[in-house]
DNA sequence: CCATAGTTTGCAAGGATATGCAGAAAGTTG
DNA sequence: CAACTTTCTGCATATCCTTGCAAACTATGG
């Protein structure tokens, strides 16, 4: 029946282990539902769920579940890269990063520093083009600090 | 060259209307850029765009703006989902509406209205298996309860 | 200027997903 | 129960996306 697949399709999707149709379809299979790809397509569309990329490979997430993609994979290289475009000098403060950004840029560089959910970032506060990052020590700030110069370097190349 | 063509690979999908690579393609030759849809499909990669369901159709969203889905009609439908799935009863009091749901489900259940992004909800408090969902006035939240109760009456006709 | 190594791209093939259509199933009405 | 309407599904196919591979391009060191 349909609703009784239903309901077993949503618990295979909150495992976060289905990375194709034919995965789901598989499951489903599993679970004693005798269905195609074609039917499974149809049922995420209607359930709202969408493959979206985890490191290299995909996976497919129910809505409630996009904006909690934080400190995932996903999010970390999404730093990397506004790092790399954005970011113009990066210093630690004591327990504080000083990350310098294109002129008003700062909320939006700030906001890929929440996001990527990283344990030794307290919190952040933004300017235009500055902001400032709390961390737990001088020594994270420092850490920290160091490893977006490296990212931010890259762009400095390529301004040349 | 990469780094400028990028630069309007980010600036399109920042409009949020390419909803195929092909598009995607169509907008960066109309910038001057020769591209294939094979290279679209890398820099997608690179900047970790993903395709997310808009309605009927899809939309390429870059990472950062998956969060930001409030008020879509994803959430709409996600919450109308839900409701079928999880209430068991709507009523109103006063300016407030009481949700019942299945045992537990209270917290998905809220998280699913507050990421509906809805005018007429001002803010939720979730128990095991009830929610105050409060609104501006008692007519606003007649007007909800009578909605949500449609949502979650498809659900109990299945019961039987 | 050449040689070499690394990077970027197009092409073509293959994989994954969406969909028109027609038939099956389920539900409705008289 | 027959006739009809509506919803669901599989099949086959179209569309869309990814990727291996080889060629074109860049960068670097002689």
């Amino acid at each position: 029946m349909r609703s009784d697949r239903r309901r077993d399709l949503l618990r295979i999707l909150h495992t976060g282990k289905a990375s194709s149709q034919k995965d789901i379809v598989d499951a489903l299979r599993a679970a004693g539902h005798e269905v195609t790809q074609a039917t499974v397509s149809r049922d995420l569309r209607e359930v709202g769920a969408t493959k979206i990329r985890s490191g290299d490979d995909f996976v497919y997430l129910l809505p409630d579940e996009l904006g909690r993609t934080h400190g995932s994979d996903l999010m970390i290289r999404n730093l990397e890269r506004t790092l790399e475009e954005f970011s113009l000098d990066v210093r630690s403060a004591h327990s504080l990063v000083i990350v310098l950004t294109a002129p008003g840029h700062g909320s939006a560089v700030a906001r890929a520093i929440d996001l990527a959910g990283l344990d030794d970032v307290v919190g952040t506060v933004a300017g235009d083009d500055t902001i400032f990052v709390a961390t737990p020590s001088p020594d994270h700030a420092a850490r920290l600090a160091s490893s977006w110069s490296r990212d931010q370097e890259r762009d400095q190349e390529e301004e040349k």
